[in-house]
DNA sequence: CCCTGATTCGC
DNA sequence: GCGAATCAGG
């Protein structure tokens, strides 16, 4: 494989967003994170801080003139948030609702979270094979408790507990091969078509 | 162990 | 210019 434009694009992109090398290698296919990286400081775009700016790096003293120097560390705040979440694409992910967030100013904040199961996937209420059940919750006993930012494409990607407090967290356990969750987590959270003959409303 | 980017240096 | 090997870190 060779830098073509086209592939150079979208280097540039997904660094932009972003994207860690590894990512962008395996976009691209046919490269490795080194090349990918190698590729960056060659095109000169190691650093992410947005252009525009070239003034003083840190050399030398300061001159300080006159006297006061007034504001000593500007330090505005660079990072431009880059979405840590960039592939949509699981498949049937149990979506952890982000966050309503309106509620403008309806007296007192009390019941923003309904407790109903929009939230997790609580498999609860459900008809799943009670193995895969009792499987799960002594699981979740000894999930990793990762965060959002540290999931990886090999940790089991199944939320647990209220997002709305601090008791929350994701599974992180070893996830199964090409799957977003670990197996005991695949086990609830993958059915068959036939046994949801839901509930005709 | 998993992962990240940075650097080196033979090709 | 390229990228594997290596380094330094989380």
């Amino acid at each position: 494989m060779s830098w073509t434009d086209e592939r150079v694009e979208t280097l540039k992109r997904m660094w932009a967003e972003g994207q860690s090398a590894s990512q962008i290698a395996k976009e691209l296919g046919g490269v490795t994170r080194n090349a990918v990286i190698g590729k960056v400081h060659r095109l000169g775009l190691s650093n992410r801080a947005e252009e525009g700016a070239d003034p003083a790096p840190e050399p030398v003293a300061k001159p300080a003139v006159t006297a006061a120097p007034p504001a000593p560390e500007p330090k505005p705040a660079p990072e431009p948030a880059p979405a840590p979440e960039p592939k949509p694409a699981a498949a049937a992910a149990p979506a952890p609702a982000p966050e309503p967030a309106p509620q403008p100013a309806s007296f007192n904040r009390r019941p923003i979270v309904p407790a109903g199961q929009p939230l997790p996937p609580q498999p609860s209420a459900n008809e799943i094979s009670p193995e895969a059940l009792a499987s799960v919750r002594e699981v979740e006993k000894r999930a990793r408790k990762l965060t959002l930012m540290e999931l990886t494409e090999r940790t089991c990607k199944w939320p647990i507990g209220d997002p709305a407090t601090d008791k929350f967290w994701f599974c992180g356990l070893p996830s199964m091969p090409g799957k977003p969750y670990c197996e005991a987590h695949v086990g609830v959270a993958f059915q068959p078509m036939s046994s949801r003959r839901d509930r005709r409303r």
